[in-house]
DNA sequence: AACGCTTCCAACCGCCTGTAG
DNA sequence: TCTACAGGCGGTTGGAAGCGT
């Protein structure tokens, strides 16, 4: 038995919101609030919206201190940076950016940064240092898919599940520093955009890949994790190396990195490798 | 101009969590 | 302690707009 649903969803409309229901939910809104209750609040203001429906249309576009418009760059940065130590918790990255939602984020970050991303870290083929480690279930697809260029692959270490020890041990006030560094702010993450990159042959271009996110973590001190496999079977065992380069990549000193890099036990993996079609 | 493909984003879906009773 | 309900969240979808041929 499935759950029961949050609205009479027979006499609900749905799609696009007309300028005319915006205005009464902004109406009421600025009148009454939500009143604590985002489920009774249409049959109050007189919208025949489901409940969710009129949290998501204020949350995400009709409050007034939403902003509208492109990402800068240091928005790239930051949603890039806060995305490697937490993954795709969307509210939590747009917490940090003012006015920008965790929908605006995640659409974002599906759309453009993600590629962006993608183009600019590529393994090297010959690079052993750079292993793209996959769960059983993952590995069958990867062998489906290892044809195609490895120059596609991505490969990011990250900072993982002791990020909350880590954040006790190192000042925000250091990251913030590194963050907004010259050298940060000026890392090239890239083509100039996906448009441009589309007619690049020279730079990995991710094309056909779904909507959702084709990037995961795996995190080598969970249970499934590879790293006692690895640690096991002798390989690999220069992670924090490879952590700390990426660290310094972004910005981060050495001494800073070298603390940080300890602390990183995850890669990325990307499962659309399939769907990886070079142009 | 017309068509097809791609990109973008608003909106929906359903699961998880917190909390009141 | 249990249950029901609402809020919150991340994943996904569908349609409009943009773009290339």
């Amino acid at each position: 038995m499935g759950r029961a649903p949050c609205c009479d969803k027979a006499n609900v409309k749905r799609g696009p919101w007309s300028p005319d229901e915006d205005a009464t939910l902004k109406n009421y809104l600025h009148t009454h609030g939500t009143g604590g209750n985002w489920i009774a609040l249409p049959r109050k203001a007189g919208l025949r919206r489901c409940g969710k429906s009129c949290r998501l249309r204020w949350l995400n576009y009709l409050r007034p201190d939403i902003k509208h418009g492109g990402f800068t760059e240091q928005e790239d940065q930051i949603i890039c940076t806060l995305y490697t130590q937490m993954g795709s918790r969307w509210s939590a990255i747009a917490s940090q950016l003012p006015g920008r939602t965790d929908n605006d984020v995640k659409n974002y970050w599906n759309t453009k940064l993600k590629k962006k991303l993608m183009a600019a870290k590529v393994i090297s083929p010959n690079n052993n240092n750079n292993k793209t480690l996959l769960t059983t279930q993952q590995n069958s697809d990867f062998q489906a898919t290892k044809n195609c260029s490895s120059s596609s692959l991505v490969h990011l270490p990250i900072l993982s599940n002791d990020i909350t020890n880590f954040s006790s041990n190192i000042s925000l006030d250091l990251i913030h520093q590194q963050l907004y560094s010259p050298q940060f702010m000026n890392l090239e993450i890239g083509g100039a955009n996906s448009r441009n990159n589309k007619n690049n042959n020279s730079s990995s271009n991710i094309e056909g890949s779904t909507s959702s996110s084709s990037l995961a973590l795996l995190d080598y001190k969970g249970g499934s994790s590879l790293l006692e496999e690895e640690k096991q079977h002798g390989v690999g065992g220069d992670n924090d190396e490879s952590n700390k380069e990426f660290l310094m990549d972004l910005g981060f000193d050495g001494e800073f990195s070298q603390s940080i890099s300890s602390y990183c036990y995850s890669e990325w993996v990307d499962f659309n490798c399939a769907e990886i079609k070079p142009h």
